[in-house]
DNA sequence: CTGTTAGCGCGTTCAC
DNA sequence: GTGAACGCGCTAACAG
């Protein structure tokens, strides 16, 4: 049932080292055997157990993902991710593995539990900036890929999008449309894109020669709850504003609701600029306006770079970043006169 | 660095048999020797690497995910899905390889991939009912779980919810707010998943003495733009329509938006329900009543089956099927007199 | 050009 | 109780 180098050699009449040989491209194999030989591997439909063979090559065509916290597995994005990942890997041969929070716990340490399971890289998301595991990962020479975290090693780079200038955009955008004082509700600082975001807002409102004012600036936790909970603060607190921004859709959506709850109408009273554009934010009412990123195109080029990393030993990671695009709905608009 | 057996075997001054036999808990081995090899172990922080293990064992810790179809994947449950099934498989030292699907279109037989990759069983998502491998599957030894088709063999199970029940829970629901005119936009009968739902809305008709008119019946793609079409024609087709079900929360916000559209007030004018409860259920406005499928669960009763199957030789398959909840927001009231 | 030998890391006879 | 020898499926050195 199961065909292997052995039954093809014994069907070819060739040694097993012939077969390996033949099959896999080397030169040193009279051209007529190998036809041969390739027509008895086509017939018996046989394709080389990769764990034998990754075995004995150290060689290894399995990248890992980590999935660390719980909460980003439950947020969409992981799934396209996921889906850029997996399409990128298999036009390379490779596969995909996942380790849920749980594989780390187990108290293995990180580049052990891969070497275990044959894997040759590892794309990580939901890194917190805090994590001693990034200076570890900086200096090793296992390739590794972070998602949304800077690192930079001689085996180790990152991925992620442009996210101050999503954020200056999105100023752009609603200084356009006449808003002057314009709070964020941003993440939790653990989060690298968080700096980067609030960091954008900062040079977004310095572009247009407004001040930056601290108490325009709540910090939530990516929930909806705390989207809730920073919109009525930042709008009691202060009466004045005429826009948010808000780190991602999720909060957004949550802003949304207490706004809309607190009897404003959206955008004539407020415009709202959220973050992602995931699904629903189309959805919401007003469709909300939004920092685009697309993280299918992300999984893409993580896998991509873990792919070099682990193929070409002289391959030296280069940052690249992508960008988001600003999707302009219904959420903003022009400021109350 | 990376520590083998051997290494055990040398520090602890015993034979790699020895040791292998003392960690795998054989009882011919001095309970004093296993002490001191299992503590020799301990310090060197040993794990046996699973890819020899397995070359040799025949057995194996890997369990493959299979998500055809690319719609699926864009689909928000699908993370969901894999977040149980890793948590699951991490409890039984399970990993989790994922393809998508791209591996199968090469051509290799779907049960020779998963041996060349190491992997024990394999659970498929997004399969047609239409799609010959199924019957193929059912006869075969090798251990399948499908998420959301029907399949019965003696090495083959499916995990799903009962649809049945939760359309008709739902039509309970829509008559006791007075509906008698009750619409239904459903997906397309290639998902096993809507013929269910279309049984379902049938039996709950019939549960209240309403006649089936064929009429009010729509079959959409999952798209949210079918779930747009859906509702503009049945409503043209037949104003007297009082509520509609929809097969997917995403054709109902697209139904959601066209009924807007069209000048009607949900709930006051038509209701409204979904189906699956993702995020964005609750997001709309009015947010979406809706039966709620618990994805994550699901996940975990499809890597529970399948390592049964992997593990268990002996083990039959008995057919479990998780029941959905009515989740009741806004978007459906009582009937308008 | 081709076959023999060796070995990847591990588990399993079978002697001792 | 313990260890030597063998094999899983495959590739890499070395002969010939």
């Amino acid at each position: 049932m199961i065909v292997t180098i052995r039954d093809v050699a014994k069907k070819a009449g060739y040694s097993i080292t012939t077969v390996s040989r033949a099959l896999n491209g080397f030169d040193d194999v009279n051209e007529e055997t190998r036809a041969k030989i390739m027509a008895v591997a086509k017939e018996l439909n046989y394709q080389p157990n990769r764990v034998a063979r990754s075995l004995v090559t150290k060689t290894v065509n399995t990248i890992g993902l980590f999935v660390l916290g719980r909460s980003s597995f439950q947020q969409g994005f992981i799934a396209d991710l996921v889906s850029g990942l997996i399409d990128e890997a298999s036009t390379h041969d490779f596969d995909l593995l996942i380790f849920g929070t749980q594989s780390l716990k187990a108290g293995l340490p990180f580049q052990q539990l891969c070497h275990q399971r044959g894997v040759g890289g590892a794309v990580i998301t939901g890194l917190k900036i805090t994590d001693p595991i990034i200076a570890e990962l900086e200096d090793s020479p296992f390739p590794t890929v972070l998602i949304d975290v800077p690192i930079n090693g001689p085996k180790a780079t990152y991925v992620t999008f442009d996210n101050q200038k999503g954020m200056v955009q999105a100023l752009d955008h609603l200084y356009d449309l006449g808003h002057r004082k314009i709070g964020f509700i941003n993440g939790h600082l653990e989060a690298w894109v968080c700096r980067e975001r609030l960091a954008g807002y900062k040079k977004g409102l310095a572009k247009h020669g407004l001040t930056y004012n601290k108490a325009y600036v709540y910090n939530g936790n990516f929930s909806k709850e705390s989207g809730r909970a920073g919109a009525k603060e930042l709008i009691k607190k202060n009466p004045e504003l005429t826009a948010l921004m808000v780190a991602s859709d999720l909060m957004a959506a949550g802003a949304l609701e207490e706004l809309t709850a607190m009897g404003y109408a959206l955008p004539e009273d407020l415009s709202l600029v959220g973050f992602d554009d995931q699904t629903f934010a189309a959805l919401t009412s007003p469709a909300l306006t939004t920092i685009k990123q697309d993280e299918y195109l992300l999984g893409r080029l993580a896998a991509e770079n873990i792919i070099k990393l682990i193929n070409d030993p002289g391959y030296l990671p280069e940052i690249k970043t992508l960008t988001t695009n600003l999707v302009i709905r219904q959420s903003t608009g022009p400021v109350k006169s």
